[in-house]
DNA sequence: TTGAAAGCGCTAACAA
DNA sequence: TTGTTAGCGCTTTCAA
C-alpha cells in the first residue's frame, strides 16, 4: 500500500501538502492539486485510516449491542443502523450480548481500546454504574437503563394497554397475557399496561399472565398449558410476536380456531407474523425507524459534545390482521 | 485515558519495559513485573488498540458481509462468525450489501483503509477481478465467486437431487420447483440438482420451473398463479425455506391441503419452518456450522499467509416434517 | 502557498 | 534485565 510519502515525493510536494489536498482545507495552489490528485491516482493511494485514527482519537466506528442477532426483531433495527452509519461512512460493529452482563463489559473494554465513537446498547442487564468509565456517547435502544443516557423507545405501557383494550371491543371476556422476561423493562411495561385494563375486572385472576422468555418455543409449552388449565380464555395479549407465532401453534395442536374461538394479538410487527396463518395482529413498533433515530441521534451526539439527553419515546399502532375477530 | 507513557512513569520504569510486560515477551524482574501491573491497575490503564494497529498493520477486525441481515437466514451465520471471532478478540464488522457490487466495493476499500484483517462474503455480484487487490484473506460463504478463493459451501445440487427424489419416493407425479434468483450460484446449482431428476421424466414441462426471488411475498403471489394453472402438480421443491412458506400461504389461500393434496418440502433449514402449520420438511444446512467454519479457516489464513486454498463442501440434511406426506 | 517537524500511543531493534 | 530510540502513517502547528 502506498503511503503519503510516497504520493509527496511523486507529486514534488511535503506530506503536509498531500494531507491538506486530501481533507480539503488551507490553501493549495490549484497547479500543486492537480500534481498531488495525479499522484494519488498513479499510486491508486488510499490514505491510512488507522493513522488518522491514531491522531485524531476517533476512529469513525459504531457498534451496536443486540441480545441475540437470530432474535427476528434484531435484523430489522441492525440494518436500521447500519444503513445510517455507511451513509456518513462509519464502521457498523455488531456484538451479541447474550444479555449477560460479563460479555457487555468485555465489548465495552475491548471497543473502548478501539477507539470506537459511539454505542447503540439494547440491554436489558447494563446499569448507569457500569458505563461511568465510558467516555463516548451511548444510546440505549428498545429498552431504557438510565435517565442519564439518551434513549429510543416506544410506549409499551400504553402499547399493551391499547392491545388489551381492543380485545374487550371485539368481545373478548377472559383475556390472558403471556409475558416476556422481568428483567427486560419493555417487557414489564407491557404487562402493566395489560393490568391497567384487566386487574380490576371481576373475572381477572393472576393465572392468567404466564412468564415467557420472548422465544418461540417455551411460549408454545406454557400456552398449551395454560389453555387446558383455563379453556374459558377467550384473547390473549402476547407480549412479542415470537412467542405470539408460538401462541398460534399451540392453538392448533390444541384444535381450538383462532379467531372464532379465541383472539390473539401480539406485539412488535416483526415480518413474521404475515406468514402465519391466520396472519397476526399485532402493536407495530416502526423498528425501522427506531434504528434509525438511534443511529441519527448517536452521531449528532458524537459531532455536538455539549448535546442534551434525548429519550424519544414512539407510538405502536394496531395492526388488524387475522388473528382477531 | 492513560497512556503507557503514564504507567511508566508511575512505575518508574521505561515504555519498552511496560511493553514487554503487556505482551509478555522478553525478560522482566519479577519485582518490575510487579511494580507495573501495579501502576496498570491504579491508572485503570488499556492499551490503545489503534497504536497497536498502526505499528503492527493489524487491526484484529474482521468483516462479514451478507446481502442483507433481514433476510432470516443470515443472522445465524452472522452468529456463528461473530461467536468465533469475538472467541479471538477480533472485532466482527456487519456489512448489507444488497447483491449491490457498488456497495461492495465502497466496503472493501473502506475496509482495507481500517486494515481490516479479514473478510468473509457472501456475494453473488463479486468476481476475482474485484478482489484482485484486496491483500487480506477471504473467504466466500454460502455462495462461491472463485476457485483461488477459499471457501464453505453446501452441496447445493446434491441436496436438491435427494429433495426431489424424496417427492417422488413418497409418491409424487407432477413436481415443480421455484427457484431463486439467477445471479446466485447456489440457486442455480439447486435447479440442476432438480432438473438431474426430473428432466426425462415424460411429465415434465419447462413451466413447472418458475423463478423467484428467495423471498416471502413474490413466492405467494408466483405460486398462486402456478398452482392455478397447474392443479395438477402435487409436489413442489422450493429453492429456499422463505419462499416455501410463501408458497404454503398460497397453498392455504387456495385451500388446497398440505400434505395431503401437495408435498412441499424447502431448503436451508431455517427456524422459521419449524414454527408453520404444517411444519416445513426441508433440507438442512449446518447453517451455525458454515459460519463457524468460514471464521476457523479464516483466521487460519489470516496467521499463516502460505496457506493452501481450502474449499469445504458441507450435505445438507433431509428433515422429515409435516409439509410431505 | 508550502515545508519542516512534532506527536498521536505503541512495539521492537539495538545497546547497555 | 532494562532503556533509548526509531518509526508505523497521518495531521497540524509554526515558520518561511
Amino acid at each position: 500500500m502506498a503511503t503519503i510519502r510516497d504520493v509527496a515525493k511523486l507529486a514534488n510536494v511535503s506530506t503536509a501538502t498531500v494531507s491538506r489536498v486530501l481533507n480539503n482545507q488551507g490553501y493549495v495552489n490549484n497547479e500543486t492539486r492537480k500534481r498531488v490528485n495525479d499522484a494519488i491516482k498513479q499510486l491508486n493511494y488510499r490514505p491510512n485510516d488507522v493513522a488518522r485514527s491514531l491522531f485524531k482519537g476517533r476512529s469513525k466506528m459504531i457498534a451496536l449491542f443486540v441480545p441475540d442477532i437470530k432474535n427476528p426483531f434484531f435484523p430489522e433495527l441492525a440494518r436500521a443502523v447500519e444503513d445510517v452509519t455507511n451513509k456518513h461512512n462509519y464502521t457498523f460493529v455488531l456484538c451479541n450480548t447474550d444479555d449477560n452482563l460479563d460479555k457487555e463489559i468485555t465489548y465495552l473494554n475491548g471497543l473502548q481500546q478501539k477507539s470506537v465513537d459511539g454505542l447503540i446498547m439494547v440491554s436489558s442487564t447494563i446499569s448507569q454504574e457500569d458505563i461511568k468509565n465510558i467516555s463516548v456517547p451511548i444510546i440505549s435502544l428498545d429498552r431504557k437503563f438510565s435517565s442519564e443516557v439518551s434513549s429510543v423507545t416506544v410506549n409499551n405501557r400504553k402499547g399493551a394497554e391499547i392491545a388489551t383494550r381492543y380485545l374487550k371491543s371485539i368481545g373478548c371476556k377472559r383475556i390472558a397475557h403471556i409475558c416476556g422476561p422481568q428483567s427486560a423493562s419493555n417487557s414489564m411495561d407491557r404487562l402493566k399496561g395489560y393490568l391497567d385494563v384487566v386487574k380490576h375486572e371481576s373475572w381477572f385472576l393472576s393465572s392468567y399472565v404466564v412468564s415467557g422468555d420472548y422465544r418461540f418455543q417455551q411460549s408454545f409449552e406454557i400456552t398449551r398449558e395454560m389453555l387446558t388449565q383455563h379453556p374459558e380464555i377467550d384473547g390473549i395479549f402476547v407480549g412479542n410476536d415470537l412467542m405470539a407465532v408460538g401462541v398460534l401453534k399451540a392453538t392448533k395442536s390444541l384444535k381450538i380456531k383462532v379467531p372464532e374461538e379465541l383472539s390473539i394479538i401480539g406485539f412488535d410487527g416483526i415480518s413474521i407474523g404475515e406468514t402465519t396463518t391466520p396472519t397476526l395482529t399485532t402493536m407495530q413498533q416502526p423498528i425501522y425507524k427506531l434504528g434509525v433515530r438511534a443511529a441519527q441521534i448517536l452521531l449528532d451526539h458524537i459531532n455536538n459534545p455539549n448535546h442534551d439527553i434525548i429519550q424519544e419515546e414512539w407510538d405502536v399502532t394496531l395492526i388488524k390482521r387475522d388473528s382477531t375477530k
